[in-house]
DNA sequence: TCACTTTATGTCATATTAGACATAAGAGAT
DNA sequence: ATCTCTTATGTCTAATATGACATAAAGTGA
């Protein structure tokens, strides 16, 4: 993982650590963080393509502007079912989910 | 749906009721029960072929059997997070993941 | 600049999900 | 039938996510 992205995950309040720190995180705990990550992006993505604002999405799912934007930011406090549910919302097939999951780099045991 | 499947459901505490009401029922709703329904049985067919047993998958997990037990079911009370999850703890790859969503099937707007 | 729209962040109470435990039920094997 | 292993179901409290709200920040156009 780059530094930046780390960078990012910290500020959104993820226990991320220093490289090292990195390398100790169980595979797959790093990689369900990504999913995550990919899944808010294509949230982002497909909300801008569809001209949708995060009010307008949060009234379709009946959620609120700001926890969509928490969402898109792949707070801790999201879970991926309220993202895949936004984008079951959005008009998201599961072709189109499942691409977004799809992309996420398959992680060897550490 | 089939009544059987709508069976299963009404089962296991979900909302489903008769075919008309079925009909009314928001579609992206139903299609995130289809799909937490393909990652339930995602996550038994993995560990299954894996020869582990549900109190096994339980430890990786740091959960409980009974708790495995019910996200096999598809209870309502179990997250597609811990789905995703357990499937990343069994050692199914993103792709494989994807690819249970992706069998999911595509539903218009009613 | 100002006014307006959209997005970001922090907090709260309420609702939902978590692991844990007990125990029933099922499937084999002897 | 009984023993053993596995899975199913119900119920607790504790942990976590929820929508809502307030408000800041960032963007957009006049």
């Amino acid at each position: 993982m780059n530094s930046l992205k780390k960078a990012r995950l910290q500020r959104k309040g993820w226990t991320v650590g220093d490289t090292a720190e990195f390398l100790n995180l169980n595979p797959q705990e790093a990689q369900f963080v990504e999913l995550k990550l990919a899944l808010a992006a294509g949230v982002r993505q497909l909300r801008e393509q569809h001209g949708m604002t995060q009010a307008a999405l949060a009234e379709q799912l009946g959620s609120s502007q700001s926890r969509v934007a928490k969402m898109e930011a792949a707070d801790r406090s999201v879970t991926v079912d309220l993202m895949v549910r936004s984008l079951l919302a959005i008009g998201a097939t599961p072709g189109e989910i499942a691409k977004l999951i799809k992309r996420v780099e398959t992680r060897r045991a550490a």
